[in-house]
DNA sequence: ATATTTGTACGAAGAAATTCGTATAACTTT
DNA sequence: AAAGTTATACGAATTTCTTCGTACAAATAT
């Protein structure tokens, strides 16, 4: 299994996480909010995803109805690992630094992490 | 004007920020250490870059020199850009705690994010 | 001067991702 | 029960990215 979903794919996830259970029109209709394609297409896509195993569906009723296979968490990981090793030069502090550079967190935010890092020290 | 690499521009480019000019042999020697592709695939990458706009290039000698036109800054914020609005909803610091935690930074790295969120943290 | 090497240009094949049209089956409404 | 609506299936066109072969020009070596 490869598991590493393509952008359009993140997309439809994306709808699918938040929501849990979804079926293609579910989908379609968050996309089309933002983005502008054709039922069809979003229906290709969700049937191609279940071949992958990215989603697996529940085809009882007339409407099928489609769950996550892979966890938020699992993406996260992916698209982290893939951009620290293309851009960063393989160093996840390069990331982070460069990530709260430009969004100006929230003091809030800064504590959260610091405290994080605490607690990480501490563990090693 | 897009600059948005793809994944084959990116390693190119990667060769490019550490050696600062190079021809299309500089790269494609590096390249070939991890991977096993043609001369000329990756000068038709180059030349196709080029056409983007993510280099220019010094055409005065035979053999071509090329330069990025996109900073490492300049990729990493736009490949964060996209992971954090596509996994991560838009949430920078769970983008930094996932980072944080599964990557087990040294505590150089540590050390390192935690001077910068002090410097933050005063220049509010 | 001729042959070999080293370079660019470029068309086009191949692969992967995306989009959509058409067929058809199953419900819903009239 | 006929017409309209809402589904899935699926082939195929399109687009984007990647790879490579071939042609040819310039520099170098024999």
């Amino acid at each position: 299994m490869d598991l590493k979903p393509t952008e359009s794919e993140l997309e439809i996830l994306q709808v699918i996480w938040k929501k849990g259970q979804c079926s293609v029109r579910d989908v379609h209709e968050e996309l089309a909010k933002n983005k502008d394609a054709g039922y069809t297409t979003t229906l290709k896509l969700m049937q191609i995803m279940h071949e992958k195993g990215l989603v697996e569906r529940d085809t009882a009723a007339k409407t099928h109805l489609y769950k996550a296979l892979i966890s938020r968490e699992q993406a996260q990981q992916g698209a982290l690992d893939k951009i620290i090793s293309t851009v960063f030069k393989g160093s996840t502090s390069d990331l982070v630094i460069q990530a709260l550079g430009q969004h100006r967190a929230s003091k809030d935010e800064i504590d959260a992490i610091k405290n994080f890092l605490d607690q990480f020290e501490k563990r090693d």
